[in-house]
Order: C-alpha cells, then sequence, then structure tokens
DNA sequence: GATATTCCTGTTAGCGGTAACGTAATTGGA
DNA sequence: TCCAATTACGTTACCGCTAACAGGAATATC
C-alpha cells in the first residue's frame, strides 16, 4: 500500500496515526520506538497505520521530550584531504553498531569557523563531539567543557585536552621519522609541506623534525611551502624548484602524501637515483601509495583506528560505561622504495 | 569574562539568561536571535548574560517552536570517491551565504541503507534534500515527496525525477567518448570498470559507451571489473590482464580517473606508446589527473557547479523564490596527452 | 492636549513528542 | 477464592523555545 498524499498539507503527527490504528498517541509512540510492552495485536495495526499513512517521526519533538539526541558531532577540517573521509568511515562503522549517528561539521582549517560549526553543532545537544586536533579558541573549549558530553579530541596528542584524546604525537613522528632518515646516512635533508600556518599537526611534525636534526647536528638544507592547489601538482614543483636551487640535497621529506607522491613522479621522470642520489618520504600512508610506481617511504597515522577508538569512546560514555582517557597511537615507519635500508 | 560553571549541573535554558539580564525570555529569545526590535540598551545586557553564562540554544526547542529547521540534508553514496567531497564543498560554500547548513549521509551505494539515512534526515524534518542519483526505492521516493520541501537529485539525468535535478546524461557522457575515441581512428577498444551494479552512474555511462560503439559496427572487444582495494593499485592490475589477454587493444576506456590513472602509469613503465599504440581515458576530471607524467583524456562531470546549482535551487525555494527544475550540464572533453587528436 | 503611531517588552499558548504514573484486565500462587 | 503481580494500555504534565498577540511608554501629528 502506498503512503496516500495527505490532502490537508498538514504534517503528520502521532495523533494522524493513532487516530487511523484506534488507539492513543503514546501506543504509537511506544510501538515506533520498538517497546516491547504493547501486544502484538496493536503492534501491528500500528505498524500498518504508520505505513499507510507514510509516517515519518518528529524526531525534533521526541528529541525534546526525551532530553535524548543520538548524534555525534564530528568536526574536521577538510574533506579534500582524504585522511579525514577515512577517519569519518571507521567512526561510522563503530557507530553503525549503536544507535548514534554521526554528523560532520568542516572547519576548513579555520579556528573561528570551528568554533562556529561547534556552537552550531552543540545547539543540537548531540551526544558527543570528535574533534580534530586540540588547538581551539578559548570559546570552543569553554563550550566543548560545559556541555557535559563526552568530547573527544583525535589525531594528535602535543597539548592539552578537553577531555579524552586519541592519537599519535605529531612531534614524536617528526622525530621518528627524522632519526630513520639520519640512521640511513642522509644528511643534505630538504623539507616540503603547507604553509598553513593553522595545520597544526603539520606545524608540530615539522617543529619535532627538525628538533631531532638538530640533536643530530643537522638543519635542514632548504625548504618550500605551499598553499592551495592540486597537492601532486604543487608537489612536483616544489620538487623541481627545490632541486634546482639546492642540487646537492640528498633527501626530501615531505608533509604529506600526496606531495610526496608528486615529488616522487618528478624525481623517477627525471631519472634521478631513488632512494640512492635520492631519498624521499611523506606522512600518512594513504592508500593511494601503493598503486605508483615506487612505494613511497612514510608514515602510517592509524587513521582507520583513530576513528575507531574515538567513536567507541563516545559509544561506551553515552552508555553510561567508562571508556580510556587517553590512547597514544605508534607511528608506524614503512620504508617502501625510497628510502634507504642499512645495508 | 569566562563562562562560569553552573553548578547545579543543569543544563542551561533561556530562563537562567533572562534572569540574569532582567528581562523576560522572550526578549532574550529575539536578541539571541538578532532580532531589531529590541532596544540597544537590553540588547547589550542580554548578551552580556549569555556570553556569562556561555549559554548556548537549544535549537531542537527551538525548531519545535517555530516549525524551521535550517538544515539540508545530502546523501551521497562514498567519501572515499573524491567526487562527493568536492560536490560536498560546493554545495557548503552557497550555503554559507544563506541561513541552511549541509548534513551529510552516506550510503555506500547501497539502496536499503539509502532509504534508512533518508528516513532517518527526514525524521529530523530538513528544509531539503540534496541526493546522488535518481535510483531509489520506492519507499525513499515516496518519502522524499511526501516531505514536502524541495529535493535535488544530482549527478545524473536519465530517468524519472521526484522534483528537481541537476546532471549530466551519464549515458550521453558514455556515447560522446565512444564517438570521440573512433573518430581518432581508434577500432580495437576495452573497458575497465567497476563491477558494483548499484553504481547506476557508471552503468549509464558504460551502456552508452556501448551503444554509440554498436552504431558504429564495433564491440567492446575486452573487458575488466573490479570491486574494492586501491583503485590506482585495481587499474594498475586490470590494465596488465587485460592487455596481455588482448595484446591488440588500440584503447582502453576506464569508468573512472582513478583506475584509469593506474592504468596510465601502467603503460608508461612498461614503455607502450600512449597514445600512439593504445590510447586511454577516464572519467570525471578529478584535479589528481594534472599531476600526472602525463595527463589523462578525461570528461569532466561539472562536479563543482552541480553542487552549486543544487544548493542554489535548495536555498531559492527555502526562501520562497522558484528555481529550475531540471538543469543539464554538458559533459566536457578533455583530450590530454593519452587520446590522438586528428592530424 | 488628545489621539495615532511607533517602539519595546511581556504574556499566553502551543510545537509533537515522551517520562512517569495510573488503572483495568489478566494471570498466578496459596 | 482472594490478593498480589504482571500486562497492556491511557492520562497528564512537561521538554525549551517561539508565534501571535497584548499593552505600556515614548514620540509624532494635528
Amino acid at each position: 500500500m502506498s503512503p496516500q498524499h495527505n490532502p490537508a498539507k498538514r504534517p503528520l503527527t502521532l495523533r494522524d496515526v493513532s487516530e487511523v490504528a484506534g488507539v492513543s498517541e503514546m501506543t504509537v509512540s511506544r510501538v515506533l520506538r520498538g517497546r516491547d510492552d504493547v501486544s502484538e495485536t496493536t503492534r501491528i495495526k500500528v505498524v500498518a497505520a504508520a505505513k499507510q499513512l507514510g509516517y515519518v517521526p518528529n524526531k525534533i519533538a521526541g528529541a525534546l521530550a526525551s532530553q535524548r539526541v543520538n548524534l555525534v558531532a564530528v568536526i574536521i577540517p577538510s574533506l579534500s584531504n582524504m585522511v579525514f573521509p577515512e577517519v569519518m568511515s571507521a567512526i561510522s562503522k563503530v557507530l553503525d553498531e549503536t544507535p548514534l549517528q554521526p554528523v560532520i561539521g568542516v572547519t576548513n582549517y579555520l579556528p573561528e569557523k570551528e568554533e562556529s560549526v561547534l556552537f552550531e553543532m552543540l545547539s543540537w545537544r548531540p551526544s558527543g563531539v570528535i574533534i580534530a586536533g586540540l588547538e581551539h579558541t578559548d570559546a570552543a573549549r569553554a563550550m566543548m567543557r560545559s556541555a557535559d558530553i563526552p568530547v573527544v579530541e583525535i589525531m594528535d596528542l602535543d597539548g592539552d585536552p578537553v577531555d579524552a584524546v586519541v592519537g599519535l604525537s605529531q612531534r614524536r613522528a617528526g622525530r621518528k621519522m627524522a632519526k630513520a632518515i639520519i640512521k640511513q646516512g642522509y644528511r643534505k635533508i630538504g623539507f616540503m609541506g603547507t604553509n598553513m600556518p593553522l595545520d597544526h599537526r603539520a606545524r608540530k611534525r615539522f617543529e619535532g623534525f627538525t628538533e631531532a636534526l638538530a640533536k643530530a647536528g643537522i638543519e635542514v638544507a632548504d625548504q618550500e611551502f605551499y598553499s592551495g592547489g592540486s597537492a601532486l601538482v604543487k608537489g612536483r614543483e616544489m620538487t623541481k624548484a627545490i632541486l634546482n636551487r639546492s642540487p646537492d640535497l640528498d633527501f626530501l621529506y615531505y608533509s604529506n602524501d600526496m606531495i610526496g607522491a608528486g615529488g616522487l613522479l618528478y624525481c623517477l621522470e627525471q631519472g634521478i637515483d631513488v632512494p640512492g642520489k635520492v631519498g624521499l618520504a611523506g606522512f600518512n600512508g594513504v592508500e593511494l601509495l601503493d598503486g605508483l610506481p615506487k612505494h613511497l617511504a612514510t608514515m602510517d597515522a592509524g587513521r582507520h583506528e583513530i576513528g575507531r577508538i574515538a567513536a567507541e569512546i563516545i559509544a561506551a560514555r553515552a552508555a553510561g560505561e567508562d571508556a580510556p582517557q587517553r590512547v597514544e597511537l605508534a607511528p608506524k615507519l614503512q620504508f617502501g622504495d625510497t628510502l634507504k635500508r642499512k645495508v
């Protein structure tokens, strides 16, 4: 039976269903929420009535009455960096097993936008917040603190969390990569990355990187920054520029895999011996790399795990159970084919 | 003044703000909604009180009372195909200029999941729906029809829309590509694509493609399908397989740019003359292609425009203005470096 | 100075559900 | 057979906010 268009143009309510089914509104509400304290006979009547009318419950009214909203705010800087969609799908996968539902907000790396998106989302009274990074405006932190819901900050660990954190130390990741590079004998190291001062994770990796180099008495020999545009193209262009300017570089560290891939393709085209003459490394461990002619060395940031664990924490806390406050993931170095291994 | 933690743990309401400000709840409501019928003096008092308390309005109650929800449901099959995030950001950009806000739902190409996501979203009574494709379950179509809100189906035109449509004819795009390929003299044509029977757009492109070939007396000489995994890797693997099996192919048409890029990289590595011995083409015009050693021929699907126009239609209709019911975009063929041009 | 107009603020009555409680009918144990 | 427990509903009172209307004070009009 196809839903009949209601003629009055008045949106359907529980009352309409209850009249058709010949029971009270409360009974309809109970049936539609799947409660078991309704007899099978009336349950069937109600379901039929709802279906016949094409009734869609009004969650707004329901949420207001029950003071429960099964939404989880997920706030990320961007959708164009594949890292975030990947985290998202891990979150969705976990929440699919619960009554909770993710709602995505995108900040474009802007603190004020983050603040407004957060405000907007909190005004829907979600059951939890998952938010990228530890850097927020004071107002944003205050809002999260006083919202009285679980908050999980993800992807980073270096800082002072509002509530729970799941991620890896970006500084440590930078240091680890620097040490590996030095250990393999590279000495003249160039760096390329985004010049977005608001990408705190990239910044921290760079800081960790230079710090570890400094400890070994090495300085970054040359660097290039970009913003906007196709990362693959930018990687290519920056690599060309940096190698023209500093032909004696023996290693290129990229702040993300996409520009690293661009650099790799450029080097291969130029017939540069990789990793013999020049070594390369990126960051993130994106799937894309598997399809390139050579595997770019990278460091897996455990995006899938981060998403999974963050969602699990929210789910547990929403269910009244307790959950870890801090989960540190270890960055996994992948040598690939572009970082020599000591013989 | 930092928001003081409210001691009773009772969530803040308009009443709390009104008491601090010494006015009625209604006046607070007016101030916070930016209405101009409040004197400057009290406006300042109210804003100060709200800030002091760290008050976040409850949109649930507001929406219920005003019967207005400034959300737009955007329902897409996936986030891992970059095409959809791109459409999303075009939508966001337009809606940022309005009071409306997008909410993303992901269906994983599953009709039942689409139906449930749609149901879930409609139960929040959004101001509009933007949904990918024209294929939906009967129940889904019925829901959209009776929701009494603007619905824009995007990315495709071949079918029977619920309300408005913005997109391009996928069949026509397939035909156009086939004609271009034939015109350039290619005759032994291989096809590679996803074997997801639920990716209707890919399916329609393929149908249009074979149809146009048939009209020229040509059949697809060989084909390969994949599902899951890294598209770049799959493109590489399928290309290897198809060329080993059918070494006489002179053209490879890929149902998306990502597998096309994988195929291109494979061919270049094998030293195959592209586009002399084998021509290649993909679909979508993704930014990534610009960074590859050769530009893959492709067909731009106007994702950004689709998102923009769809959002504009929703915004217009939500504002009570009227808007086009059907917008057809022309697929733009880009020859790149992998499709010969007649001399 | 009386009345109309504008400006500003308060009061009242819902919006469409659900929690909590009430109650008739059925069941079960002694 | 009687009373307590259980089952299957209905009734009532909100949830937190806003539309609509009411009305006092300030200003304008003549």
